[in-house]
DNA sequence: CAAGTGATGTCTCAGTGTGCCATCACCGAG
DNA sequence: CTCGGTGATGGCACACTGAGACATCACTTG
């Protein structure tokens, strides 16, 4: 019926939202994923190469994203650079994403989607990371700079979905109590 | 043979990261651990939940040791009970792991792994995130400031691990320039 | 020496992920 | 219009993971 319809992907992940929503994630096959989207389970494995993968499909594009922005960010040192990056790739991530907090209550529920998760946030991080340097930064800095920003991006996420408020000022609001925090942190001393 | 023998665990582990580091984790099965261990498939997982547990063993009392140093820390502000709690249990980590360098290149070539690490990070900053709440501090902040630590924490291990310095200096090293890079962020403004 | 306990082995099964090949729809060349 | 090519799909078979159910063995305790 469905056969050589358009759209074959999205039903995938609608049907799998829906699935995962209602039954739980272990509790659905891919069989039944691919059923309700009209292919068979062999099809499946030809949009997504796991289960988890349907649930985050678009994800890829971020690491680009985020490098790009750094590469043309007018920014100077490399902690600045990578909030410019964070905030303009926030503020296009979030028209995009569907069904926020289903997807989130699913994730939540699920180990394994977690672990998938925190995966893609990695994938940020280096992307992150490698852009850094290619704009001069040395390996190290980057690297900590990529971390520290990557969990300024996370936390603004959340705080979006959880108030509702600008994503810009999400994350304006987590650098500055990041800078706070960190300035407890012992200057140079060792013990 | 080795049926009732004691150490079968670590028989296990060693199997595991020997066959790992020969093969590729991917072309390793589950039944050649078990049979080179001396027990069966099914015993395995009486031991271990899955294929990938096996090397990271007694990697669930991190969260309790980070738990309770940041319960007994002497500091005053939640950044610094964290990170004193880091220093600590990294220090006391830093003495037990065994293999290190297979162990790593193991991890590093295989995501599935990659992932599971990450998933025992996580734990490390939840449970980090939750000392702190008990401690008195706000939701949001611990989060954030568990994060933070938590960076910091991997970062350290990292650098020890490279450098062979000690922890504590690594640790706080990687403080300090978490602190230079936080200075540049915006304090509150916007735009 | 008999019962109990805990670790192990055996068997079975659902589900994942993959290779291989047949089939179907569509498209352009003749 | 027919033919072959191409790409997406279905069908089949397979190795592996992880788990339930039950039997078996070693060791302990009375």
């Amino acid at each position: 019926m469905a056969r050589w319809d358009p759209g074959t992907e999205d039903r995938l992940r609608q049907a799998a939202l829906d699935l995962f929503a209602e039954h739980g994630y272990d509790d659905v096959t891919v069989t039944q994923i691919a059923e309700r989207a009209g292919i068979t389970r062999r099809s499946y494995f030809r949009y997504f190469p796991d289960k988890r993968e349907v649930l985050f499909a678009g994800a890829e594009q971020l690491p680009l994203a985020i490098a790009e922005a750094v590469l043309a960010s007018a920014e100077k040192s490399a902690p600045a650079i990578a909030l410019d990056a964070a905030r303009q790739v926030g503020a296009l991530l979030v028209g995009r994403v569907d069904r926020t907090a289903e997807r989130r209550a699913v994730i939540a529920s699920s180990p394994e989607l977690q672990e998938r998760e925190r995966t893609k946030a990695a994938a940020i991080t280096t992307a992150l990371c490698d852009a850094l340097v290619e704009r001069g930064a040395a390996v190290d800095e980057a690297r900590l700079v990529a971390r520290l920003v990557a969990v300024c991006f996370q936390e603004a996420l959340e705080r979006w979905i959880d108030t509702g408020e600008a994503f810009e000022s999400c994350l304006d609001l987590v650098a500055a109590s990041v800078r706070s925090a960190a300035e407890v942190f012992p200057p140079q001393v060792s013990s």
